[in-house]
DNA sequence: TATGTTTGTCGCTTTATGCAACATATTAAT
DNA sequence: ATTAATATGTTGCATAAAGCGACAAACATA
């Protein structure tokens, strides 16, 4: 390729577009008729109705038989259309996580919905990468029969590395690697030739909390993943930014130097054991666990609100500095720690505006109450997402090819 | 419409896509034979043809009389193709900057060159925004003659004020300004009926230099404008990021609270106004210029130099946390303070290796050599920018609006 | 001069959309 | 109950644009 959208559209191009629009419309809509779906495309009825015919043929679109209810609300007069759907089952998508004391994966259908997951203890750190790869690859299948594995129509992985956008891993300090092409060993260890992507597990998680059937959200979030380790992910309009290497919404690294002493980054400060570490010194318990700490915030005991009160701090300069640079309008926490969030929610919107300037608009904060299995299922999003789109293997023309890298020039 | 890039493709748009691509590409590469442009385009040959007879007819695009010696180094067999030019004066952009102490415009012909210039002192505080913008509209048609007139196709205004995508002002510090929808006020003001964008000034900036015929690079700049503010911009994928409110790479208002006392941002620290400050304090001059800092600097004087090394460090801490969250790859210093940069290059590296973790990549560090018009520029060069898309008002169908908003549900 | 190579053009085919018309299914009105 | 109104899905035909193959033209090389 030349230059990304500098490519013309040819003749058959303009009928893969809007079969992968006709697909998105439906995926975001849940339900609707030829006639709602032309409207929606802005295409003609009949034109409609020619793609819905295509698509049946290909056993991805069904007419859903009318034993729901309907939201029957109101009835408007004419002719009624017959309501379309996809066909969940037509195809499916795994995802994989590959983590530093777990592996977990998920299987979703064409709805998105996950039809089932497994998880299984790891360490990873002792384990080199091919055998990390070879057992989530297995702990992926396992549970999909052989005769089910043809319709698998994509594999993504996320792991707590850095890596560039062909799954390509430059660094991974958790698990230990350097330099190894994850993408391709997944690709290579599978029993069938599927694409295969592989993203950082922070960013794959910000994918598969904002990646649904809901609207796209056309804005700025910041993902906020926190856990031992804080990660971060930045979504634009609905998709990820990943910055030049991949790295972009790793706020964990930003420097929050305002005590005196040695320098410390926003993970240290807001980090899981930066908590129970001060925590320890005070609890009574010989033993304590976040949870533990959680009670004594919220029974008000004075050290561990202190210790609450620091990571409020730490957390609204945190946020404020990065919005001063991404101009977000939502961010989102995640990770167990997250749940210190709604008994400091007050603490933390004070120290924001004493840091902010009134006049600067402050994104709204949520939590991430989807109790997805995250990271992986995000990965596999990601290729639910390929496959609506013009990349999708239906397309493949023989020409194009899965595998290596796509920059190429003349 | 109802969801962006949800939209169909019709038989019409096809046609329409491929003589916006043909367009960039020409722009891109100056001279095109019609094989080489259905070879960048992957198009057939005839194809290629009839889209350059079809942008022949309107006006845009010629064969170039080979008057010029050509690259003709390596002559290859065949039959020699006829180079393919845009028509630069087919059409013109205008580009008018509302800045605090001047307005400027620029008038850019389709190649993206400039082909006039207009400064005018001003004095923005003291005017209100409908006279500013009758004299920011007076000053750029001045030299533009009426028969003219109608090959105008958009007119881009760049001002320092924080502004949604549709060119409504929420707020202009440095102007008075608050809710006051810029862009529509400028389009009454004109005779013409032509799409009007505004933006920001740093962003337009940023724009202006990185659009130009040279490819596009894909990844992330982050441009940096210091001046007695510190404005900012990002680029990525050659295209701007504006953030949800269009504050995005204000890194100006970034905090830089490493000293004692009072909190500071990165403006206070790095813009022109701290460093004469600090350099009035010890210089032997009565009204010392930031020339003159310069030299002093260049000339090894201790107290200038203590200066600039607290600016080296400031600048240093601002990039690293800037490129902690949005990952940059390459960074662009302009404005006048610019220029202590090349000065100080080994020392903010020095910063910037002691700051970071050796293993994070960390981009490049480059000059805005152009001497633009800058932000002018910039906003003159998104509507050339946009001619050069879908939403180029030559595809009008008469249902499309120019005014308004676009956003819009069923 | 002959041959090979690349370019630009022309006619024909293919494909997908748009348009108009029509039968169909439902609501609202008489 | 019957009729009118309205919206849906389908069908046949027109249109638009790209692909394909072929051919003359223009140049380099042997």
């Amino acid at each position: 390729m030349n230059d990304p959208a500098l490519t013309a559209s040819s003749n058959r191009r303009i009928r893969q577009n809007n079969e992968v629009a006709a697909l998105r419309a439906l995926h975001q809509f849940g339900r609707l008729t030829r006639a709602e779906l032309a409207r929606k495309l802005r295409l003609n009825r009949s034109s409609s109705g020619h793609i819905i015919a295509s698509l049946t043929a290909d056993g991805l679109v069904r007419e859903a038989i009318e034993d729901l209810p309907e939201q029957a609300g109101y009835a408007r007069a004419g002719r009624p259309g017959i309501m379309l759907e996809l066909v969940p089952d037509a195809i499916f998508f795994l995802g994989v996580e590959i983590g530093v004391e777990h592996i977990s994966t998920v299987e979703i259908d064409l709805g998105t919905n996950i039809v089932s997951t497994n998880v299984e203890p790891f360490d990873g750190p002792s384990i080199n990468v091919e055998a990390a790869v070879d057992r989530a690859v297995r702990l992926a299948l396992q549970s999909i029969p052989v005769s089910k594995l043809e319709r698998c129509e994509g594999v993504g992985v996320s792991t707590p590395a850095q890596m560039d956008k062909n799954g390509f891993v430059h660094f991974a300090p958790l698990l230990g690697w350097r330099n190894v092409h994850l993408a391709k060993l997944v690709r290579d260890a599978l029993p069938i030739r599927v694409p295969v992507l592989a993203e950082n597990d922070a960013n794959a998680f910000a994918i598969g909390a904002t990646y649904g059937r809901s609207e796209v959200h056309s804005g700025v979030t910041l993902f906020l993943v926190m856990e031992s380790g804080v990660g971060g992910g930045i979504i634009v309009d609905g998709s990820l930014f990943r910055g030049a290497n991949g790295l972009a919404g790793e706020i964990g690294h930003l420097i929050i130097s305002d005590a005196p002493g040695p320098r410390r980054n926003l993970e240290q400060l807001i980090g899981l054991e930066n908590i129970m570490a001060d925590y320890r010194k005070t609890s009574a318990l010989s033993d304590p666990t976040f949870g533990n700490f959680l009670s004594d915030v919220q029974n008000r005991l004075p050290s561990a609100v202190s210790t609450a009160e620091d990571w409020a701090r730490a957390l609204a300069i945190g946020l404020v500095q990065t919005c001063r640079i991404i101009d977000a309008d939502k961010i989102v926490l995640g990770g167990s720690v997250a749940a210190l969030y709604p008994l400091m929610a007050a603490r933390v919107a004070a120290h924001i505006h004493a840091i902010q300037e009134s006049s600067f608009p402050f994104p709204s904060i949520t939590m991430n109450d989807e109790g997805t299995v995250g990271s992986a299922f995000g990965a596999a999003c990601m290729l639910h997402q390929r496959y609506l789109s013009l990349q999708s293997q239906r397309f493949a023309d023989g020409t194009a090819e899965l595998e290596g890298a796509e920059e190429d020039e003349d």
